[in-house]
DNA sequence: AACGGCCACTCGTCCGCACAAGTGGCCGAG
DNA sequence: CTCGGCCACTTGTGCGGACGAGTGGCCGTT
């Protein structure tokens, strides 16, 4: 019998109340169990159940008032359902007709500041052209350092068909950590009229990745058009 | 002798190690002293001193490993400052020379379908136009039902000195709880085009503001040109 | 010098208990 | 009926103790 490690018996206490709340046996704005209850229901201390419930509530599953019980509010957006465009343009393979041009260039002023080298400074360009029904809906230029290119086929003309992120955690044992994006209306330029086919205003996104260190691995500039795009977001107010 | 209300000891606890950290005295890289140190030291159980540490880890103060030690990060960045366009124009308060507009309209569609009301239904508009080193950067205007600005001076011609969140916060005890934002870029209308002074593609922020309960309190539509804003935003990658 | 076990120290979790403080209903005095 | 106090119930906070498990250094054996 290879006795499986338990997970800690505070996490046990709250994906019980979870997986309640998710079922609907406890809909949102009913009052939960007692702590008492719980205790006795399911043979816990009562400072494992106050922890569970803490958790929870910081997490935003339920909410607790002194004296009257704790509620339940029900499963947390928790506002990761944000758009997250550079995220997904390194995680999406590439194929023969996105695939635009790969090139070794040397870094606009721009992008030298985001990949924080001198201006000039030679670095792998990768643009690819997004579809949404056939219809080119976005143009997703990349920009990499020659260090973190080489041995990697991030150089190289091909498709990278499992995407960039994949590609580099697997051949380079490079990790995504963080993105930073900034996001700004603007014309498209030339190039990315020509590939989008309309010069209606895009949304511009610069975005640098960077691993665990905070060293940036590379840098993006997406253009979205802005009658196809939409980056929605929901926050909470204090 | 009016015994203030002294906060908990836990927090009492945390505020300790948080000046400590940002004073320097403890610097990132450092161990923390160990949990029964920080018991005799300050005079209090060791379930309140884990307590502290577990939440300021939680928060990203501190990094905790087990059998070695707990180690200082340093103040956390909490990616929390991104850009809120929405929340900085219900906060900010309004000027006579910044107010352009107030007045009861029928609810374009856009809007009756924001606010969840049937087209055409009646309004109350107010739109401002806010300005940075005296040249106009952005136009905002806010929707609101009648039966949210009934009772406030929402509809009221004169500015509203202390902002739209805090005067419906006071006068009707609204509580703002949380935001929904959409950013496109698209061409600024005539209006806009007028009330800017240029007519470069702008971002576009449609926004719902809601209470507690879920119920959409007001929308809000901003032109922010594109030369002039950027909306910046860090965000983990799993 | 290299190995391996012991041991002190760390954090992780859990328990039972205690008291404070907020809430709301019951119930008797008026 | 109304009011006010009492009391049962809730969560908030705090203590001390206990055991488990991971880490790393000391030290004796080989």
């Amino acid at each position: 019998m290879s006795m499986d490690f338990a997970p800690p018996k505070y996490a046990q206490v709250m994906r019980a109340i979870q997986e309640r709340i998710e079922s609907g046996e406890y809909a949102p704005g009913d009052m939960l169990p007692s702590e008492t209850q719980l205790v006795r229901e399911l043979g816990v201390g009562r400072t494992t159940v106050v922890r569970a419930l803490q958790t929870l509530a910081m997490q935003g599953w339920i909410e607790r008032e002194h004296g009257r019980g704790s509620f339940v509010k029900g499963r947390p957006e928790s506002g990761a359902d944000r758009v997250r465009p550079s995220l997904t343009a390194t995680e999406q393979g590439e194929s023969a007709e996105s695939l635009v041009e790969v090139a070794r260039v040397s870094a606009p002023r721009y992008v030298a500041k985001l990949l924080g080298v001198a201006e000039r400074t030679p670095v792998i360009m990768r643009r690819r052209v997004a579809r949404e029904g056939g219809l080119p809906s976005a143009v997703e230029t990349v920009w990499v350092p020659l260090e973190i290119a080489v041995g990697s086929d991030l150089d190289k003309p091909e498709p990278l068909r499992s995407g960039i992120r994949r590609h580099l955690q697997a051949v380079k044992h490079l990790r995504f950590d963080h993105i930073t994006e900034r996001v700004t209306a603007r014309k498209p330029t030339k190039e990315e009229v020509e590939l989008l086919g309309s010069s209606n205003p895009v949304l511009g996104v610069l975005a640098t990745v960077h691993d665990p260190a905070g060293t940036v691995l590379l840098a993006m500039s997406l253009a979205l058009p802005g009658t196809l795009h939409e980056l929605e977001d929901v926050y909470k107010v204090s």
